[in-house]
DNA sequence: ACGAGGTCCTGCGAGC
DNA sequence: TGCTCGCAGGACCTCG
């Protein structure tokens, strides 16, 4: 499931293939992806069009046009690859956009269960949009201080919050988990009732984790591929996620796994995260 | 301001 | 073997 590290990862690997080149055309199997924009004027609008810029904003992969940026939202099951070889018949299949380049190649955005979405904002739509979005955690402008002043704010459980595009941009469920037992904080814990202590570590940990995410090429659950198509190498340094019922890495205790913060699968020590 | 629950979508695994 | 059904979940929405 793309996150942050996910998305930077793909961006990566696709960007050096897709800079400077042109789109020649555009194949789109299903509409339901599309936010706020239609068929034909994605079509149109795509078709010819020049890529400047390709970079990452939140779990959002960004394609800056001449004058309009395809936002893609990789949701559960995207992927995004640059193919040098027609598709063989795998690749093809669950394929939703396809952007064939001048002098080659082919990005595929691949999505089994389309929750994922496409926009496409002129640029101050972009701006509107990303304005809406929390800060970048990487970035200096993500404090520990800044994380606190969010936190004091919220009665929400904390592992809510940081999973709140608005407050805090790019942390999804599997790295929420990780970095609030590396913080020792329980993830049902009223953001507001934690100190600066506790804002301190769980700013650290946000992103130590994320940073080694990136640095394995994220997480493979089942469906997540980097911009080349290959399985991430992080699952194997997560020491709570999907770990539920096993015993717990630094005290043994049998991990708590609950659906009960927004309904998402939270797995905590009990012992080690209060 | 908050929690609960529905919606989108399809593959998969459990149960019969 | 073959069917049905519930579940998975990120973002967004409504309702109480």
């Amino acid at each position: 499931m793309p996150e942050l590290p996910e998305v930077e990862t793909i961006v990566r690997d696709i960007r050096p293939a897709l800079v400077g080149r042109t789109i020649r055309r555009i194949r789109l199997s299903h509409d339901d992806v599309l936010r706020g924009v239609s068929r034909r004027k994605l079509i149109r609008r795509l078709t010819g069009a020049r890529i400047q810029r390709v970079y990452r904003r939140a779990k959002h992969a960004v394609l800056e046009l001449d004058s309009d940026r395809l936002v893609i939202q990789p949701g559960m099951t995207g992927s995004l690859v640059v193919h040098r070889r027609p598709l063989t018949a795998d690749d093809a299949r669950y394929a939703v956009l396809r952007a064939e380049l001048d002098r080659g190649g082919e990005l595929v955005y691949r999505d089994v269960r389309r929750l994922g979405t496409l926009l496409l904002l002129n640029p101050k739509e972009w701006e509107r949009y990303s304005a809406a979005l929390g800060p970048e955690p990487l970035d200096q402008e993500f404090s520990a201080e800044r994380l606190g002043n969010t936190l004091r704010r919220s009665r929400q459980a904390i592992k809510k919050v940081i999973m709140d595009q608005r407050q805090v941009a790019g942390v999804g469920n599997i790295y929420a988990n990780e970095a609030l037992f590396a913080a020792g904080i329980d993830p049902s814990k009223p953001a507001r009732r934690l100190g600066p202590d506790d804002h301190r570590r769980l700013h650290a940990e946000i992103r130590r984790i994320l940073g080694a995410a990136i640095a394995s090429n994220g997480t493979t659950f089942r469906d997540y591929r980097t911009g080349t198509g290959d399985s991430g190498n992080f699952q194997l340094e997560l020491l709570v996620y999907g770990r539920e019922g096993e015993p717990c890495r630094h005290c043994g205790t049998r991990l708590t796994g609950t659906h009960t913060i927004d309904g998402r699968i939270s797995v905590f020590c009990h012992h080690c995260q209060r």
